[in-house]
DNA sequence: TCTGGGGTCCTAGGACCC
DNA sequence: TCTGGGGTCCTAGGACCC
């Protein structure tokens, strides 16, 4: 079975030619945040994530040095350093990543109001307006102005993806990485998908290309826009026909709006310990818990939010099987104790239902959270400012 | 040479209500 | 004793993203 993430049709979905969608994404943001902080890095290759000594974990963020002898993100470090073997492992230095980004977006921001923050590194800018006011139409020059303006305040490179929605914007800025500046004509689309991998759609990964080749030899874009009509589509590949249909039709959405009103909608934290040594003792689920509880509740209480849900999720040292058990309560609170008290309760479970196997990874997280009055929230906020 | 961490969204079955 | 249809919530698992 192929699940797939399918972009919501909201009501407020339009499908208007002629708009100019900006996607904006930083290239290997954290090692070029790395890089630009360490001189000594230039020209070097330079992987964040991972420990070289250990060669525990794996690439978070690579420059493309590093990426041409293979590396990618998700590599275990192992692996990388093989391949590599002058590779630089830099340490993790997350709010400096979050300053750096922090002032990229706004500064994209007094673009547009019509702006959304999809991830640290990535952006949504709807500048149809800007475009056709100032600059004729011609969408290329903003783009410039843009990379110009984000490399002079941070010495940051990005790429831009132009298109008539969001979708088609995302995979030109696969398409023009790194630092250049892509736009796809609304009547060049199927040009410019065709020769595409599959893999190159946002929400297509491994297991969906996979499938779609070993059950109907599809491969490139241009092989699904060879099966015509959506009827057709959604016949030959059910759900995933619709998807198809809506990118290759040009009609995706074009309005930019934050992703959700309420902010976050889980909170967790988890730790993979297997073969760790702590103080020469071997790391135990039991052990990490109370830590892995503190900090989900001291994000939960400085977010001012209220879980209705625990969940406690395992990984298998064995066969790597993924464990999820979770538990609702009927009232909403931030209480710690209930977190704990329900934690354990699921992890005796899962020992008695699997006999004790040995355990790789354990998280936990609290979700379900209540959605706060908008006025009650302002309050907060002004308090805690 | 085994595979991190923090998330979101989708599916599917079952319970329960009207 | 058998049996609707619609809706919501809960739980578990999985794909995918950065």
């Amino acid at each position: 079975m192929v699940f797939l993430q399918l972009p919501k049709v909201t009501k407020k979905t339009q499908q208007r030619e002629g708009q100019f969608l900006y996607h904006v994404d930083l290239d290997c943001f954290f090692a070029a945040v790395e890089i630009r902080e360490d001189p000594e890095l230039v020209g070097k290759p330079v992987a964040v994530g991972g420990n070289r000594e250990t060669r525990r974990g794996v690439v978070t963020s690579c420059n493309y040095i590093a990426r041409k002898f293979g590396l990618h993100a998700g590599m275990p470090i192992n692996q990388a350093i093989d391949f590599c073997p002058d590779l630089i492992c830099t340490g993790r230095h997350h709010s400096l990543y979050r300053d750096v980004s922090d002032n990229i977006m706004s500064i994209l921001s007094s673009y547009t109001e019509q702006f959304r923050v999809a991830s640290i590194d990535e952006a949504y800018l709807n500048l149809t307006s800007e475009v056709e006011n100032d600059y004729g139409g011609d969408p290329i020059p903003l783009a410039k102005k843009i990379k110009k303006e984000i490399y002079e305040a941070e010495q940051i490179n990005c790429s831009i993806g132009i298109g008539s929605n969001t979708t088609i914007a995302k995979i030109a800025t696969g398409v023009a990485k790194p630092d250049g500046i892509k736009y796809v004509l609304p009547d060049k689309i199927i040009d410019f998908l065709t020769p595409l991998s599959v893999r190159k759609m946002s929400g297509i990964g491994p297991k969906t290309t996979e499938s779609l080749k070993r059950k109907h030899g599809i491969k490139t874009i241009g092989q699904i826009i060879a099966v015509g009509s959506e009827v057709e589509m959604i016949r030959k590949f059910g759900g995933l026909g619709k998807f198809f249909y809506r990118i290759i039709s040009g009609k995706g959405r074009t309005n930019i709006e934050p992703i959700n009103t309420y902010g976050a909608k889980s909170i967790s934290n988890g730790r993979t310990f297997w073969g760790q040594m702590n103080d020469g003792e071997r790391v135990t689920a039991e052990k990490i818990l109370p830590k892995l509880i503190d900090s989900v509740h001291d994000r939960l209480v400085k977010k001012n939010f209220k879980y209705k849900t625990v969940t406690l999720a395992v990984r298998l040292q064995d066969n790597f099987q993924n464990i999820n058990r979770s538990r609702s309560f009927l009232a909403a609170n931030d209480d710690k104790e209930r977190i704990k008290t329900t934690v354990y309760e699921i992890l005796d479970e899962i020992n008695h239902a699997h006999n004790n196997a040995p355990i790789r990874k354990v998280a936990v997280r609290v979700s379900n959270f209540t959605k706060q009055d908008p006025l009650q929230k302002t309050i907060t906020e002004f308090f805690q400012s």
